[in-house]
DNA sequence: GGAGAGTGGTAACGAGGATTACCCGAATAT
DNA sequence: ATATTCGGGTAATCCTCGTTACCACTCTCC
C-alpha cells in the first residue's frame, strides 16, 4: 500500500519507462503516419514499430487522433518556442531584419525534417473536427506573430498603417501551402530556396501599398 | 440482341438516368463530404443523400475515393477551363493585366461554393496516394500557366529573366493555403479582400529583385 | 398478353481492426 | 523464500461498414 513510492521494474521507474514509451510511440507515429498515411496505420503496426505490444499503446493514448494530436502540438511548440526566444533576442533589430530571422527560423524547424512537413501540412489535414481546432489555434497564434511584426515595421515606417490581420492569415496559409508542396519536391528544392521565396512574399505582402 | 438501340425505362433512356444518378451522388459527395467529413461519410448516408440505394453507388462509382477523384478534378477542370479561356481572349493584354483577370477568375470559380474550398484544400488532403497523385497533376498543370504567365511578364520587361519553377509552384501553394484557411473564416472575410491579397503576392513574387 | 431481359432495393455476409479480458512473469516486502 | 501486487503480451471479442447475392418489379418485343 505504498501508494506513494514508485516501483521500479528492470531498475527504472515507471514515470520514466512511461516518458520512454511514450516516446517510441510518437517515433513511431512520426514515421508511420509520414510513410503509411495516418488514416492506414493500424495501432497495431504503430506498436510493432515503438516495440511493444498492442496494449502498450492504450497505456499512453486514448485514441490514435490523441497520438496524432500531440504529434502535430509538439511539431508547432518546438517551432513556436524556437522563434519566439529568437525574436526576443532581437529586440533592437529592426523589422525587416526580424521578419527574416522568423522565417528562417521557422523554416529550418519545420524542414530539418521532411516527415515534419508532411505530418503537419498533409496527413493532419481534414482528419477530424479536433484537428482541423487544433489547426485554427496554431493558425490564429503564428498570425498574431506575424500580424505583431507586421505592426512594427507599419511603426518603423516601412509598411502603411493598416488593419493586417486578413495578410497575416494569407501569410501563415501561404507558408502552409508552400511547404506542402515542398515536401512532395524536397529532394529538387533545397530550403534555402524556399527561404528566399518566402522571404519575398511576405515582404512583399505588408509593405505593399495598395 | 438490339446491342445498339438503348431501352428506355419510364421514358428515360439508360444513359441519361446514369448521368443523373452520377449527377446526384456527385452533389450528395460535396454535401457530406464537406459538412460530415470525408473519412466519416459511409456510402449508406452518400446513397440516402442522393436518394438513391446502395446499389446504385457501386453502378457508378468503383469506391467511395473514385467519388472524390471525380468530384476533385471536375471542379480543377472547370477552373482551369475558364482562365485558360478567358486568357486567350486576353492575348493583346498587358501581362500584369492577365495575372490579376487568372487571379480573380480563378477564385471567382473556386470561392463562389464554399464547399468547393473545403473539399479541394481541406478534405481531399492526404487521403490517398491516388489523390495526392491527381493533387500534384493539378500542381504541375497551374505551375506550367503562372511560368508561363510570369514569362510573358520577363518578356515586357516587367519581372526579371529566371526560372519560375519554384515561383510558380510557391504560387500555388500559396493560393491553396490561403483558400485552405479562407474556407474556415468565410463568412470573416470577403471574397475581393482575398483576391487582393493573392495578386499583391503573385505580383511580388515574380517581379522581386532578389 | 406473356416471355425475357434489365433495373434497383433489401438484407445478409464477411473482413478488418479497435478494444479489452485474461494470464503469465517480474519485482518488492515480510 | 514466498506471498502479493504490478506490468505487459496474447488472443478473443465485438462492431462497424463495404460489398454483393438474391429477389421483386418494370418495361419491351414478339
Amino acid at each position: 500500500m505504498a501508494g506513494a513510492t514508485e516501483r521500479s521494474y528492470g531498475g527504472v521507474p515507471l514515470t520514466r519507462r512511461r516518458e520512454e514509451r511514450r516516446a517510441r510511440l510518437l517515433a513511431a507515429g512520426l514515421e508511420l503516419f509520414t510513410s503509411t498515411g495516418y488514416q492506414q496505420t493500424k495501432i497495431t503496426e504503430l506498436c510493432a514499430a515503438a516495440g511493444m505490444s498492442n496494449r502498450g499503446f492504450y497505456q499512453e493514448f486514448e485514441t490514435k487522433e490523441a497520438l496524432l494530436l500531440e504529434l502535430y502540438a509538439k511539431t508547432n511548440q518546438l517551432a513556436h518556442d524556437r522563434v519566439s526566444q529568437t525574436l526576443t533576442t532581437l529586440e533592437t533589430a529592426d523589422p525587416a531584419a526580424r521578419i527574416d530571422v522568423l522565417i528562417d527560423v521557422y523554416l529550418t524547424a519545420v524542414t530539418a525534417d521532411p516527415r515534419l512537413a508532411r505530418l503537419n501540412y498533409v496527413e493532419a489535414v481534414g482528419v477530424s473536427p479536433a484537428v482541423e481546432a487544433l489547426h485554427v489555434e496554431w493558425v490564429e497564434r503564428w498570425s498574431d506573430l506575424i500580424e505583431h511584426e507586421a505592426d512594427r515595421a507599419a511603426d518603423a515606417g516601412l509598411a502603411p498603417r493598416r488593419d493586417f490581420r486578413l495578410t497575416a492569415i494569407m501569410i501563415v496559409g501561404a507558408i502552409t501551402g508552400l511547404l506542402r508542396e515542398w515536401q512532395t519536391h524536397a529532394a529538387r528544392y533545397p530550403a534555402p530556396d524556399i527561404a528566399a521565396e518566402a522571404k519575398a512574399l511576405i515582404h512583399a505582402s505588408i509593405t505593399r501599398r495598395a
